[in-house]
DNA sequence: CATAAACGCAACAAAAAGGTTGCTCATTAG
DNA sequence: CTAATGAGCAACCTTTTTGTTGCGTTTATG
């Protein structure tokens, strides 16, 4: 999950999906210097994770987000935070006692 | 930053690092199947991505978490999501009218 | 129907990531 | 003081990622 947030291009995908309509990959791909086959292989890996999602309409793929799988993670930080944050004033306790 | 996030062993370490008190490397090393070396380079890419601070107090480097970087991590998903919403909000009302 | 657009698949190349080994240095414990 | 513990550095290897090119297939368009 993390690991396909973690690159450039996926991410700049991703933020021109999250606040527009559904894209082709032909779409996505104008605006990169990069070639098609690229741009695919992000998509598939992103798909592969859970955050997005395709849809074949007649000739094209569309690639919608998908936002469970980013709420899981927004989750899953969240946790870190408060159990780092737990530690602190347990340790804050321990200190001043 | 995702990017950092995106290796099981990193995560591993940042769970281990998130509930207790700062560590060390041999530590923090105990308990994976890696080596030192190989731990020590995961830290030092945790470290370049802001999410950890590592302190050298005797002999030993002790890491311990940053939370401003997960925060904006968090803030950042908040921020797709947001969009997101935002967007199928717009195209259903679209739909509507 | 012929052509072009949008895509999938596979092979390949280059670069980056993940991991190990070997050696050295500094710090603490006995 | 000596030995052992905790680390840093560098070279090296293997695997994964990232990207390209070439070719074939399906769907729309003039």
């Amino acid at each position: 999950m993390f690991a396909a947030l973690g690159d450039e291009t996926r991410l700049s995908v991703l933020g021109r999906l999250a606040h527009g309509e559904p894209q082709s990959i032909a779409r996505l791909t104008a605006g990169t210097r990069l070639t098609r086959q690229a741009v695919t292989k992000h998509l598939r890996v992103l798909e592969g994770a859970g955050i997005l999602r395709s849809v074949r309409v007649g000739r094209e793929s569309r690639f919608a987000l998908e936002p469970k799988p980013i709420d899981e993670a927004r989750a899953y930080l969240d946790d870190v935070s408060r159990q780092w944050d737990d530690a602190l004033a347990r340790l804050k306790a321990f200190v001043e006692s």
